[in-house]
Parts: C-alpha cells; structure tokens; sequence
DNA sequence: ACAGTTCTCTACCATTTGGTAGACGCATTT
DNA sequence: AAATGCGTCTACCAAATGGTAGAGAACTGT
C-alpha cells in the first residue's frame, strides 16, 4: 500500500522519476530542487511524482536509498575483483568511483548533501554506508600494522582519502578553474594524477 | 546610490546579515536559503534585508566578493608569514585555512558552491580568485621542477590539495561518520592527519 | 524647534512550493 | 458488456518565496 514496488511489474515511470531526482538532488541539492522540475525533467505532471512517491520526503528517501545502494555494489565488487594489495585495492575502488562519478557527479554529490539532509535521513544514509566504511576502516588499520600503508590514523585516513575523491569529482567547476579540458585526455590526466596522488599519501 | 556603504559609518546591520548569509549559504546553499531565514537570524525583518541589499541576487553577490576578498587575505597572509619551502608554506596555508574552516565551515562551503551558482555569480567569483589560483599553480611547478616537490601536473595538484582540505573541512558528517571527535584534541589530530597526508602526497 | 536623512517597520502582491481531491482513460478480469 | 484497478491527468489550496510601496521612528545639522 506504501507505493511499493510489490507487484513487480513497475518499472518505467518510477524508476524514470528516481534517476532524475538522483541527478537533481545530487547536482542541484534537495532543498533546492522542486517536485514539478523532477516532473518535468521526466515529462509528466507533478502529480504523478506523487503518486509514486507519497511526498517529498519519501522520494528523498528513496533516492538516498537508492544512491547508497549502487554506491555500495560498485564499490564492492571493485574491492572484490581486485587483488589483495592495499594500493592496488584502493586504486580499484577509485577507479571504480571515479568513471561514473566525473561524468555524473550526482551520485557522489548526494553523500556530500549529508550535512544538509534532515537528521532521519542522515541517520539512514550513515547507517546504509557504515558497514562499508566500518570495514574500509579495519582493512586500512590492519594494512598499516602490517606495514604495507603508512602509518597513521585509519579513520581520518579514510575520510581524507573520500574527501580527496569526491571533492575531485563533485566540483569539476574547481578542476575548470585550474585549466582543465574534460575531455577523454584529461579525464585519463586527471584519474591517473589522483592515483599517484593518494598512491604517495598512503604508501609507507 | 546603490545601497553600498559610501557614508563610512554602515557598520552594524550591512555587516551582521552579510555574516548571516555567508552562514547560511555557506552551510546550507544558495537556494535553500530564504530572505526571511537570513533576517530572522539577525533579528531583523526581511525587507530590512532588502534595504541594504536590493535583492537576494546583490546579497549573493556581496556575500560570494566579501568571502572570496577573506580567504584570499587569510591565505597571503599564512603564505607571507610561512619560510620559503614548499612543504612548510604548504602546512602554512592549511593551517591559516582550516581552523577557522572547521569551526565555521560556510567560508568554504561557500567556494563549493561554485557550480550551483549562476553562470554570472560563478564566473565573478572565479575571477576574484584566479589570481591567486595562477600564481599559487606556478609556485607549484617551480618547486617541482626545482625538485622540492613530486614531479606532476601542478593544475591537477592543485586542485586534489584544493579537494581534500575543502572536503574535509566542510563536511565534519563525514568525519563522524568514522568516529571521529569535534573536540580539542580531536581537532589537532585531524590537523596533524592533514598535514602528514599531503607532505606524503607532495613530497618528492 | 524643524527639515532632512537614515533605517526599520507594516501591509501587500504575484509566483512558486508541497500537497489534496477527484475525474478520466485504459487495460484486465469476470 | 460490466466491473476493477492502475496510472496519469486537471483543478485546487494554504503556506512560503522574492519583491514593492510607503509609513513612521530616530538621529542629524541648522
């Protein structure tokens, strides 16, 4: 009764409308973006955004949901298919962030409104990444007793490390301003300097 | 004629919503943040707000120059005051930028909202920076070519070092989220993580 | 005391916002 | 053919938005 997808055949509309608010919340910010320019974005009427989704407030949810789905899924399976070696597994998961990510910053873009969201969906977004992080944490923290990273703080290490990532994808405006063309050149430029980047931060 | 201070003595009100709104649009963005939330928090009512600036356009506009002329004194400063060697005035400029970042994260919040902005209001905010964006990518690549820094791309550092501060800096969620604490101590660890990552990142 | 300026206020206004109510078309089922 | 959901629509609404018009306090210099 929720508006769920229950039934199983629902695919088109709602799944139309989710994409276009990931991009818009994520480019744009939530507060910033109305449900009739979500509507629009999908050619339909703002009505019908809420039928699928019962208010705004859900349609956030959905999308953060959503957003923090994907991002968990690409960033494991990169974990999974790389080997076992810190750098090269760090070099994966950036690789794996990075493609889509400069192309369509939304997706990154919704982790950084996080500050901006109600408490509630803070919490539930917090508590869809934790695991993740948790154990991006554990991994860096072993990996550093073992001496194959550099010594320090795993937990600031990580989010440095995420700050670095996402503030390089998110705001392309800042890479623009330093003179960078966003072509297929200067994105093979710029994943590879972001790799020797963080490769020489973290290595011992 | 145009509301700007030419009498001299224009300090109290002019200056404490200019406060008030570099706060707000710095934490909150742009868009989120309604004429009537700015003048609530200076105690004021709205259209006092629009005496002094005669739309939300001109009050962005002052907030965008009013922080960018900040940053730009902090940062010369940190950067005159810093002994001439890379690494050092490095640490420098972090240091002059960050702690006040921290506690009050809508200076920089601010500069990422550069592609939210209108294509006016972000090309006139690049442009109060440019200067010191170009002069600080040519410092870069003397010391890399002097062998005081890692051979790179000195634009593409620029803008991963811009990246990292920025995003650590503006998003404490973040930082939270891996258990970190916003206090005393908790803040020089942060401050020293900061440092240690991008000496390894730069250093040759 | 008076006129003038400076500053903040109350009173509106048109537009946009998130949201409700209910009708219409269109399949599918009976 | 009738009934039943399902998906989208038109028609509204109350509140909030950026903005206008103009009154009135409070301090000036004369």
């Amino acid at each position: 009764m929720t508006s769920a997808g229950s039934s199983g055949a629902t695919l088109p509309t709602r799944q139309r409308i989710l994409d276009a608010a990931i991009d818009q919340f994520g480019t744009r910010g939530v507060d910033a973006v109305s449900l009739d320019e979500i509507a629009r974005d999908v050619g339909v009427r703002k009505q019908t955004v809420l039928y699928w989704f019962a208010s705004k407030d859900e349609l956030v949810q959905a999308v953060l949901a959503s957003a923090a789905a994907e991002l968990v899924l690409v960033i494991e399976a990169a974990v999974r298919s790389a080997p076992n070696e810190p750098l090269a597994r760090i070099d994966a998961v950036v690789g794996a962030v990075f493609r889509p990510a400069v192309r369509r910053p939304a997706l990154l873009g919704l982790l950084r409104e996080l500050g901006r969201l109600s408490p509630e969906h803070a919490a539930r977004l917090s508590a869809h990444l934790a695991p993740m992080i948790d154990r991006a944490i554990d991994y860096l923290a072993a990996e550093m007793t073992a001496g194959r990273l550099r010594r320090s703080d795993p937990r600031l290490i990580a989010a440095l490390a995420y700050a670095t990532v996402t503030g390089i994808a998110t705001e392309p405006e800042v890479l623009v301003a330093v003179g960078w063309r966003a072509d297929t050149a200067g994105l093979r430029a710029l994943r590879s300097e972001l790799r020797g980047f963080l490769r020489a931060a973290l290595a011992p």
